[in-house]
RNA sequence: GGAGGCGUCGCCUAGUCCGGUCUAUGGCGCCGCACUGCUAAUGCGGUUUGGGUUUAUCGCCCAUCGAGGGUUCAAAUCCCUCCGCCUCCGCCA
């Protein structure tokens, strides 16, 4: 949620944010108008109950006729606080229905526009020329099956599209990818976290998953909970409400999960293999800090999956996201998109936002400030998923079928060169 | 799944039976001031969080006793639902 007062305080920049998002800014003097009517409200309301409660000092205090009187009198009265109360509370309802379809305020130099109008930040790496080693690239499904690292059907027969099982070599390549992006998370003094996939739907609701991404969340309607897309919905719920104390530096964490999509506006889209999924795993970091530092923590966020890029040593670009393509949370968005030989293009691999106060204010998270308790800055970033697997397998596949293991990761994976089985 | 107990402003705690001087008691901790060569001790004052009013301060007002409803002129207190923790019983990987 956006902070009120600064939309009292510059509704210009927040009409302007609202522009390069391709969003509506009539919203914001909509919401100013909310709010104003939601002052009155209270104030009304506030008013009379103040009456109420001093009516009922005297009546507690009062004896015979005077008592009888002031009943009469605090009695007439009670309705009408009761309906005042409930116009308030409307009130309320009505601004805060506003405030939320507001994204939050893009940070300056963040590209306008939509998902097309991104900015290249930086390009790593040359892709391989296939050409010139004298092969074709498959694609990494198919090299997979090679290898009987991935198994679609089965994952279809058992659960239906886009599910799959990782076996042998897929399963251990994962499991490596993931051991290798956790030591380096520990390594950078991330604590590490194995966090719930379900959670209660306030939290849901916090982290900003809710609203907009209703109809891509798997719902437990018999336990009113909902399946979590990224451990960032954990992460991001684990100090709601609290004050954090940030002596010691940004609470920096990195949570392990399997991840549960359904993917539903994406039919008939990378339909081949694991790219998109309906469960996969990832590594998600997740900060909390002063809002002055979230811009230095979002570039060490992007350093971290660089990092985590050069270990599997694939060619990479890192785009800044326009305004339209970020979250409702996301005051500025970093992409890492990793060369697709089987494409011939980047693909996303790794994402990394700053959310500024955005989601921390509906979370209720705070640190001690200077004038009190303030709202505290989250960040997230992907430091390693399921589908690295397919830029490793496409990148570092050999002519005759089998992927040399990036170096970094063999120590994890315990394998040199994933072996075509017979 | 069943039975019972508990949840109070950082921590502990009084208040709940029997609704109204609860503007929620006291202690610890913390902050400020005084005294003191320094520390300690002592004394005095302050110390939930959000919101409204206010240029701002001071102040005043509203809400907040796990959450949400209800009863009532009036709810920490009575009723209902839910959540969490503890104890016991049952079932089970």
């Amino acid at each position: 949620m956006i902070d009120i007062k600064l939309l009292a305080d510059d509704p210009e920049r927040v009409k302007a944010s609202q522009v390069a998002r391709g969003d509506d800014p009539a919203l914001v003097d909509e919401v100013l108008d909310a709010d104003a009517r939601r002052r009155a409200a209270l104030t009304e309301f506030e008013q009379l109950r103040a009456r109420q409660k001093s009516l009922g000092k005297e009546v507690a205090r009062a004896q015979g006729p005077d008592k009888e009187r002031l009943l009469r009198e605090t009695k007439a009265i009670a309705s009408t606080v009761r309906e005042l109360s409930a116009s308030a509370e409307a009130s309320i309802s009505e601004r805060d229905a506003l405030l939320t379809a507001i994204g939050n305020v893009i940070i300056d130099g963040v590209p306008a526009g939509g998902e097309d109008d991104y900015v290249v930040r930086e390009l790593v790496g040359t892709p391989r020329d296939f050409a010139a080693e004298g092969f074709a690239p498959k694609d990494h499904l198919e090299i997979a099956e090679g290898l009987k690292a991935i198994d679609m059907a089965r994952g279809a027969r058992v659960a239906g599209s886009r599910f799959y099982f990782l076996q042998g070599v897929g399963a251990r390549l994962e499991l490596g990818l993931l051991n290798a992006g956790m030591a380096l998370a520990v390594e950078r003094g991330f604590v590490p976290m194995i966090t719930p996939t379900l959670v209660l739907p306030e939290v849901m609701r916090g982290a900003g998953f809710i609203d907009r991404h209703a109809d891509e969340v798997y719902r437990l309607e018999a336990d009113d909970l909902f399946l979590t897309g990224t451990s960032e919905v954990a992460l991001a719920g684990y100090h709601g409400g609290e004050v954090i104390d940030f002596a010691d530096g940004p609470k920096r964490y990195a949570g392990w999960s399997t991840c549960y999509r359904r993917e539903a506006g994406s039919y008939g889209k990378d339909t081949r293999g694991i790219i998109r999924v309906h469960q996969f795993n990832k590594i998600e970091m997740f900060v909390y800090c002063d809002p002055a530092d979230a811009e230095s923590e979002h570039e060490r966020l992007l350093d971290m999956e660089r990092e985590m890029l050069a270990k599997i040593d694939v060619p990479y670009r890192v785009i800044d996201t326009a305004a339209g393509d970020l979250g409702q949370s996301a005051a500025r968005k970093f992409d890492a998109e990793a060369w697709f030989p089987s494409q011939s293009r980047y693909r996303e691999l790794t994402s990394t936002s700053n959310c500024t106060t955005f989601q921390a204010r509906r979370l209720g998270t705070r640190m001690k400030g200077e004038r009190g308790n303030e709202i505290v800055a989250t960040l997230n970033g992907t430091l390693a998923t399921t589908r690295f697997l397919v830029a490793i397998l496409e990148n570092h596949q050999q002519p005759d079928g089998s992927v040399v293991v990036p170096e970094a990761l063999r120590p994890y994976v315990g394998l040199d060169v994933l072996i075509p089985a017979p």
